[in-house]
DNA sequence: CGGTCTATAATTTTT
DNA sequence: TTATAGACCG
C-alpha cells in the first residue's frame, strides 16, 4: 500500500475507515474516484475476500472506469472477484438467481424505455374510450414515479381512472411476457428481499462490505436495497455530494444523503473538501453560491492552487451575439495556449440552446462534439433486429412480436393483426399462440392464412435453432437477416442509398457485439439482450479520442472537467428554469449552477443575454438571480459593448493568425 | 400503407 | 421557430 501516503489526511481516513458505516461526502474534484478505488485495494490488503467487495455506481461508464483503475492496483484474478457494477446490473444478478420466488421466469426480458412506451401505447388505445386522451409518455413517467414511490394501484387510481387502468393492465401485460422495466428491477430485488429472508441472507453473507457511488442520487427503492444488503454487517460506505444533487426530478431522495444517520446509525462522517481541480477563484465562486441553499451539510471547498483569473461575467445584447462573443472568445483563448479543443466546454440549460453554437462554431471550422444524442440502440433498423432475438428467445413477447410480425412487410396486414390482438385478449394467451390456433387460421383468408403459417414457421424453426446447445447466435441472426431480406428492405424504406448504407452497417454492428458477448459470457440470448437493455452506450461517447470543443447540459457534465468553461444563457427563466421554479424546485437548480461551476479548471466565463429569440419573437430576458449571489472578489464584470467596440477586427484578425499558424504546420 | 399536412407545445434523462 | 405527433388522403 504504498501509495497512502499520497493521499490526504481525510482521503486516508476514508480509505482506512472499512468497519461499520461511512459517510464520505466528496466535494466536487476532491478525488472521489481515487479514494473509492484506493478504498477497495485497501480492503483487499487488509485480507477482504473480493468476493465479500461489493461497489455500485450509476452507470456502466462509472462502473467500467472503477474496474479498470482498480485493475492497475490489484492482482488480476482478485480484481475479477470483484462485484462492480450498477444498481440495476446488480438486480439482474440476483433476480436471476430466484425471481422464480416472485412467479416470473429467470429469462425474463427487461423492457428499456422504447419498449415501455410501446407497450403503452397499444394498451391506451386498446382500452380508452373514444372521449378519453391520455399522453403514452406522460403516461409511462407517472407510472415510473408510482412505481418508484410504492403507490399502490388504488391511490392513484383515486386521480385518474383510465391511468390507473393502464397502469393495471400494464403491469399484467409486462408479467404475461415474463418482462420486466427498469423500474421493477429495483422493486422486485426489493420485494424478494423483503419476502425470502433465506435470499436476504445470503446476499448479506456474499457482500459484507459495500461501497455505493453518487450516493445523493439514489432513490428510495435503492436506498431500500442498500439498507437490506448491509444490515447484517453494516460496513456500508457511501460516498456522494448533496450539493451536486440534480436528478431530485427523476426520483432521486437527497434526503437518503442527508439523513444518512437515520437509516445507518453512527456512521463515520469524512469530508473531502480539498479540491484538485480548479483554482481558488472558481472555487470561491462556487462556495458563494452553494451557501445559499439551505438544506445541506455545510461544506467549503479549497485548492493549493493559487486564486487563478477571476471569473468573467458578460452580458450581451442576443443569443446570436452570445454564440459570437463566446466562440470566438474560445478562439482567441485557444490560439494564445495553442492547446487542443477538448479543453473547451460550452455548457447550457437546455439542448435547443447549443443550436446557435453549432452553427457558429462550424461557420469557424471549430470542431465540437455534442454530448447527449440518440442512442444506437434507439435506431430503427437496430431496435428491428433486437425485437427478432427478443421475440425469438421468447415469442409470447407480445411488443416484440408485433414489432416483427410485419418488418419487413410479408402480407400479414393491420387488419390482420387486430384480430389477432382482439381475439388474443379475448383467450388471454399471447399474439404467438393465437396465430397458431387453427380457430384463429380459420378466420383468414387463403393468403393471409398462407403468410401466417410462413411466419409461425420462420420464428419456431429459428427458436428451435438457438436453443440448440453451441451455437454461434451472430451467425443465426446473420442467417435470420438474409432470410428475411432485410438489407433489401432497408433499401426500400431509406431515401438514399447512403442511408441505407448506413443503417445496414449499423446493423452488422450488433451482429458483431452479439458475436463479442458469446465469446465472454455463457448466460446466452436473454443475457445479451438483458446487457444491450442495461447498456445503451451512446455513439458519441466511442470516439471520445476526436479533438472538438465540448457542447453539453449542465446535467450530462456532472463528473467531468474542463480547463476552459463557459456557461451560458444564465438567464432568470433558463437557469433556474421557469418550469423549476414553478414546481419548487429552486435549490436543485442552485445546485445545478453550482455543478458547472466546478467543472471549470482555469477559466470559466459565464453569459446572458438583454435579449433572446424563443418562439418566433424576440423577447427580453434578466440575469439569473443567481448571479447576485457570487461573490463579487471572484467576478469580473465585461462590458460587451465596450468590446464589440474595439476593433471589430479583433476575433477575425485572429483566426487570420490562426490560419498562418495551421498553414506552418 | 406511406407520405404530406396541420395542430401543438416548448427542461434536465445515469438504467 | 422548430420538432413532433396525429390526421388525412392518395
Amino acid at each position: 500500500m504504498a501509495r497512502l501516503f499520497d493521499l490526504n489526511p481525510q482521503q486516508l481516513e476514508a480509505v482506512t475507515t472499512t468497519q461499520g458505516p461511512v459517510l464520505i461526502l466528496a466535494g466536487a474534484g476532491t478525488g472521489k474516484t481515487r479514494v473509492i478505488t484506493m478504498r477497495i485495494t485497501y480492503l483487499l490488503h487488509e485480507g477482504i475476500s473480493p468476493d465479500a467487495i461489493l461497489a455500485v455506481t450509476f452507470t456502466n461508464k462509472a462502473a467500467n472506469e472503477m474496474r479498470e483503475r482498480v485493475g492497475t492496483m490489484v492482482e488480476r484474478p482478485k480484481a475479477k472477484r470483484l462485484t462492480i457494477c450498477t444498481f440495476h446490473a446488480l438486480c439482474v444478478r440476483i433476480l436471476r438467481q430466484d425471481i422464480e420466488r416472485l412467479g416470473y421466469k429467470t429469462n425474463f426480458a427487461i423492457y428499456d424505455e422504447g419498449d415501455q412506451l410501446g407497450l403503452i401505447r397499444k394498451i391506451i388505445s386498446r382500452i380508452s374510450a373514444k372521449n378519453e386522451k391520455l399522453d403514452a409518455q406522460l403516461a409511462r413517467n407517472l407510472i415510473s414515479r408510482a412505481k418508484n414511490q410504492h403507490w399502490k394501484l388504488a391511490e392513484s387510481a383515486t386521480n385518474n381512472s383510465l391511468l390507473a387502468a393502464v397502469f393495471e393492465r400494464y403491469q399484467e401485460e409486462l408479467k404475461a411476457a415474463n418482462a420486466v422495466d427498469f423500474d421493477d428491477l429495483l422493486i422486485l430485488t426489493v420485494r424478494l428481499l423483503e419476502t425470502n429472508p433465506a435470499v436476504t441472507n445470503k446476499w448479506q453473507e456474499r457482500f459484507q462490505y459495500l461501497m455505493i457511488d453518487e450516493f445523493q442520487d439514489t432513490n428510495r427503492l435503492q436506498l431500500e436495497l442498500v439498507r437490506y444488503l448491509g444490515r447484517q454487517h453494516r460496513n456500508v460506505c457511501v460516498v456522494g455530494d448533496d450539493d451536486q444533487s440534480i436528478y431530485g426530478w427523476r426520483g432521486a431522495e437527497i434526503a437518503n444523503i442527508l439523513e444518512f444517520e437515520a437509516h445507518f446509525a453512527d456512521p463515520k462522517i469524512i469530508k473531502l473538501e480539498q479540491n484538485y481541480r480548479s483554482s481558488n477563484a472558481i472555487l470561491g465562486l462556487a462556495n458563494s453560491i452553494i451557501r445559499h441553499n439551505p438544506r445541506r451539510r455545510p461544506k467549503a471547498l479549497w485548492s493549493e492552487k493559487g486564486v487563478g483569473q477571476n471569473v468573467k461575467i458578460v452580458a450581451v445584447p442576443n443569443d446570436r451575439e452570445e454564440a459570437n462573443y463566446v466562440v470566438s472568445e474560445l478562439q482567441k483563448q485557444q490560439l494564445e495556449v495553442a492547446g487542443s479543443w477538448k479543453r473547451f466546454a460550452i455548457i447550457f440549460r437546455m439542448n435547443a440552446q447549443s443550436r446557435l453554437f453549432e452553427e457558429q462554431l462550424r461557420r469557424l471550422q471549430i470542431p465540437y462534439r455534442i454530448i447527449g444524442g440518440r442512442s444506437f440502440f434507439e435506431r430503427r433498423e437496430v431496435k428491428d433486429l433486437l425485437a427478432y432475438l427478443a421475440g425469438l428467445a421468447n415469442p409470447n413477447d407480445d411488443l416484440n412480436l408485433l414489432r416483427i410480425i410485419n418488418t419487413p412487410a410479408r402480407g400479414i396486414g393491420a387488419t390482420t393483426i387486430d384480430l389477432a390482438v382482439a381475439e388474443s385478449n379475448q383467450a388471454k394467451t399471447s399474439i404467438f399462440a393465437t396465430l397458431q390456433s387453427s380457430g384463429f387460421q380459420e378466420l383468414l383468408s387463403a393468403k393471409t392464412g398462407t403468410a401466417v403459417r410462413a411466419f409461425i414457421e420462420l420464428i419456431d424453426r429459428y427458436e428451435t435453432q438457438i436453443h440448440q446447445p453451441l451455437v454461434e447466435l451472430a451467425s443465426i441472426a446473420a442467417a435470420l437477416l438474409e432470410e428475411i431480406r432485410y438489407p433489401e428492405e432497408l433499401r426500400r424504406s431509406c431515401k438514399t442509398p447512403e442511408e441505407a448504407l448506413n443503417r445496414e452497417e449499423n446493423v452488422r454492428e450488433l451482429v458483431r457485439t452479439l458475436a463479442d458477448y458469446q465469446r465472454r459470457s455463457t448466460e446466452g440470448l436473454s443475457g445479451f439482450l438483458a446487457e444491450v437493455a442495461l447498456d445503451q452506450e451512446r455513439e458519441e461517447e466511442t470516439d471520445t479520442d476526436k479533438d472538438g470543443v465540448t457542447l453539453i447540459t449542465f446535467h450530462a457534465a456532472k463528473g467531468l472537467e474542463f480547463p476552459h468553461v463557459f456557461l451560458i444563457g444564465l438567464e432568470e427563466g433558463i437557469l433556474p428554469h421557469d418550469r423549476s421554479k414553478l414546481e419548487g424546485n429552486l435549490d436543485e437548480e442552485r445546485r445545478l449552477f453550482y455543478v458547472g461551476i466546478t467543472r471549470a479548471m482555469q477559466t470559466l466565463t459565464i453569459t446572458h443575454c438583454a435579449n433572446r429569440n424563443k418562439y418566433g419573437g424576440s423577447i427580453p430576458c434578466h440575469p439569473s438571480s443567481f448571479l447576485k449571489d457570487l461573490d463579487p472578489q471572484y467576478v469580473e464584470v465585461i462590458n460587451y459593448h465596450q468590446l464589440a467596440n474595439q476593433p471589430a477586427s479583433e476575433g477575425t484578425a485572429r483566426s487570420h493568425f490562426a490560419k498562418i499558424r495551421e498553414l506552418l504546420g
